[in-house]
DNA sequence: CTCCTGACGAGAACGTGTTCCAGTAGGTTC
DNA sequence: GAACCTACTGGAACACGTTCTCGTCAGGAG
């Protein structure tokens, strides 16, 4: 297998990353399950085994995608301070921007939520990855001066509340608007004390 | 598809259970990929096709063994009061003794947790019964006249961490140790200021 | 230039969940 | 007892992720 670390020659770079947009182009329209492999394979223009050499398996596959839409996101949220009075409301504010950018995308939400719960060893490597940059972005909602280690544990039981409530959503429990809410009244409940 | 709570005839009902004890034996064996489905039908003494009448899928059939193990669960944590000073503490010691079941059969918890973090429309179902199981059996280790809201709002949030620990466990992110510190810092964080 | 190596393409093949079909048996109705 | 459902059996068939085989080609070593 071939990670996106190590030195690839540009045309195998531009394989790989064909491969990956076919993947997200084939999620965004039809979920998770109209992501095939064959259908990847022809809509990139390469050989079926030779996604095999990029991508451990189709989750692995949609897994990196999920961390590359994370890491865009981050990228655009850092660019944009939390906005709110308080602590929960600034904090509740960066959730709420996730949470839309599922929302525009919700096949796609889907495809890589489910994937990043898959048995796969890469999956739960990339569910880290995608926590990590939620507890990231959650500190900077944080106001000067709060206890670090407050602040690590409240963002994460906040990163387990959001990928509780979106694992929950992609398998059909309640829809966007519901996670909204969860995290909500999880963002009160934690922050609230910090005024 | 036939499901419990209709009329079955008792050799009926026997066969469903026949079904389901032999997945949970072959789960408890070798997780998720030992359960199979043939190999459920040959253990079960009914055919590939019997199975279908009674689970839409293997999912679903794993996740209707995690609601009963839930239930049980219940019953056994029902019958002793939850031990500690603080509400924290309390509580953290009910989610303990559910993380401890799942110590108890590793194999067969991946498997079921597995099957509830598939995209299945059952299993979504099945995966907020074992939920409110779980937000039940915390709503005890309250004290008296604490906010109904509150606790509810509370027992929610640790619900999520709850089920974010074990999917991320069972996708090889830590160990149970792991998820048991997480719960307890939840709970800290959740319940120290009820006292 | 020739040889070698390793990646790639094309497609067959395999494993497992799921569906389908023809035949059969056990209970129900007349 | 005869006709008739309905569920069940045995097994084939199908779908899709994954693996394998083999021929080809590009690019570096000599």
């Amino acid at each position: 297998m071939v990670t996106a670390e190590e030195a690839l020659t540009t045309s195998q770079a531009a394989r790989r990353q064909r491969v990956l947009l076919a993947a997200l182009e084939l999620g965004a329209t039809g979920g998770y399950e109209a992501v095939q492999m064959r259908d990847i394979a022809a809509s990139a223009g390469v050989a079926l085994g030779t996604i095999y050499r990029y991508f451990a398996s189709k989750d692995a596959l949609l897994a990196a995608a999920m961390v590359e839409w994370m890491e865009d996101l981050e990228r655009r949220v850092s660019t944009r301070a939390p906005r709110g009075d308080t602590t929960a409301a600034r904090v509740y504010d960066v959730l709420r921007r996730a949470v839309a950018t599922m929302e525009r995308q919700p096949k796609l939400a889907e495809a890589v939520i489910t994937a990043l719960t898959s048995d796969d060893r890469e999956a739960g490597a990339a569910s880290i990855a995608t926590t990590d940059v939620m507890q990231r972005v959650m500190l900077r909602a944080f106001p000067e001066g709060t206890d670090a280690d407050t602040e690590a544990a409240i963002a994460k039981v906040l990163g387990h509340v959001w990928f509780s409530c979106l694992v929950a959503w992609s398998n059909g429990v309640g829809d966007l608007t519901w996670v909204g809410d969860e995290l909500e009244t999880a963002c009160h409940l934690l922050c609230d004390h910090l005024g």
